[in-house]
DNA sequence: ATGTGC
């Protein structure tokens, strides 16, 4: 079972599918993800398997990856269905940002969104009705929405470093989970795609798909409008889809669509993000790293790091002078910087390895997560 | 991850 290929260029087997991994050995990567990463690559149909230096144990399968095989696994793709970034220009200076006064501001989204979205909705081919109070909402877990500016970026990205940005984190909320819930019974074995299943969940799936990324638009749209600034979308990056793939399907699972454009790779609330350019690289199936990647499992957390009033309120500022809206304590300590590994670290290995490299770094100033009344937030 | 489960 020898699938110690570390370069990025060459491969090796495991089973049947073929893993190549995009990390060196500096990296940190837990046993537990690169079993499952061997478990899936023993699958009957599948074929090629990329996994990232954000690699992390996952519910079905590891987080950080792209898998190529003949038939559709749904549980690859998980509930969050449509997950990405997207990254936005505001037309607002940084110099013109006032902290204390935009942090209040931004409360705003964790309120439900406004009821008259069903034109959104239709203007992306939706149901008007289709999970709409949830549109615009971030959700929980890893999901977020950040202002942030630019560090450093090269000329060929046309970022502009005395304007601010937004990166937004979010999926399909519920819809997501109800197209993964609905799935028959032994889909889990993989659904070959003339059957009557594998053709309801392609049409749900596109449908979250969009839904995710109408969300993010909406949830930069009224972060927008909490900083009273207007926005251009620069790239809209989803990284749990499913997508065809020559003959094939090609399952991305926390690992960025790399084929269409720049990619953000999100670091934690407390360090840089990157714009990365993909190399496109052969064995990378189109795909990069989305994020630095979980370090630590959310449960362990509680055990890590400290959680005093002090220390709660340490978190809620970052090295960078910037504020952390998260009023849920369980969320802030389950999303502290510790439990995220490096995003420089991640960066540098998909440059070693050759699937991509930085274009651009990003410092977050503002995070939204979480207000304590937004409960449907 | 989740208009949130025991």
């Amino acid at each position: 079972m020898g699938n110690s290929v570390l370069d990025g260029r060459a491969s090796a087997v495991s089973g049947d599918g073929v893993i190549t991994k995009f990390y060196t050995s500096t990296a940190w990567i837990e046993g537990r993800a690169e079993q499952q990463l061997e478990e899936i690559a023993g699958w009957t149909g599948v074929q090629r398997v990329a996994a990232f230096p954000d690699l992390h144990p996952g519910k079905y399968g590891p987080v950080g990856c792209a898998v190529l095989a003949d038939r559709i696994f749904p549980q690859l793709i998980g509930n969050d269905i449509g997950c990405g970034m997207s990254l936005f220009q505001l037309d607002l200076p940084v110099r013109k940002l006032k902290l204390e006064k935009a942090l209040p501001r931004m409360r705003i989204l964790g309120e439900p969104g406004s009821e008259d979205q069903g034109w959104r909705l239709e203007s992306v081919g939706l149901p008007t009705d289709m999970f709409a109070t949830s549109l615009g909402t971030i959700g929980g877990g890893n999901h977020f929405c950040e202002v942030q500016t630019v560090a450093e970026a090269e000329g060929s990205t046309g970022l502009d470093a005395s304007r601010l940005y937004l990166l937004v984190h979010s999926g399909s909320r519920g819809l997501g989970n109800a197209v993964l819930d609905s799935v028959p019974p032994g889909a889990y074995a993989g659904l070959q795609e003339d059957c009557d299943a594998a053709r309801a969940y392609l049409k749900d799936h596109g449908n979250a798909v969009r839904w995710a990324s109408l969300n993010r638009q909406i949830i930069a749209e009224r972060a927008a409008e909490a900083l009273r600034a207007d926005l251009t979308r620069l790239v809209d990056a989803p990284h749990n889809l499913l997508a065809r793939h020559g003959e094939g399907w090609l399952h991305r699972k926390g690992a960025a669509v790399a084929d269409r454009g720049f990619v953000p790779l999100a670091g934690s609330r407390a360090s840089a993000s990157f714009l990365m350019d993909a190399s496109s690289h052969g064995d990378a199936l189109g795909s990069l790293a989305h994020g630095a990647g979980r370090r630590y499992d959310r449960s362990s957390m509680h055990g890590r790091v400290r959680a005093k009033r002090s220390d709660i309120e340490g978190m809620q500022r970052t090295p960078f002078g910037g504020r952390v809206l998260c009023e849920d304590r369980d969320l802030l300590i389950e999303e502290a910087p510790l439990a995220y590994k490096s995003s420089k670290a991640v960066a540098e290995d998909l440059e070693r390895t050759g699937a991509g490299h930085r274009v651009a770094e990003f410092h977050p100033l503002l995070t939204f997560k979480k207000t304590r009344d937004g409960r449907r937030s």
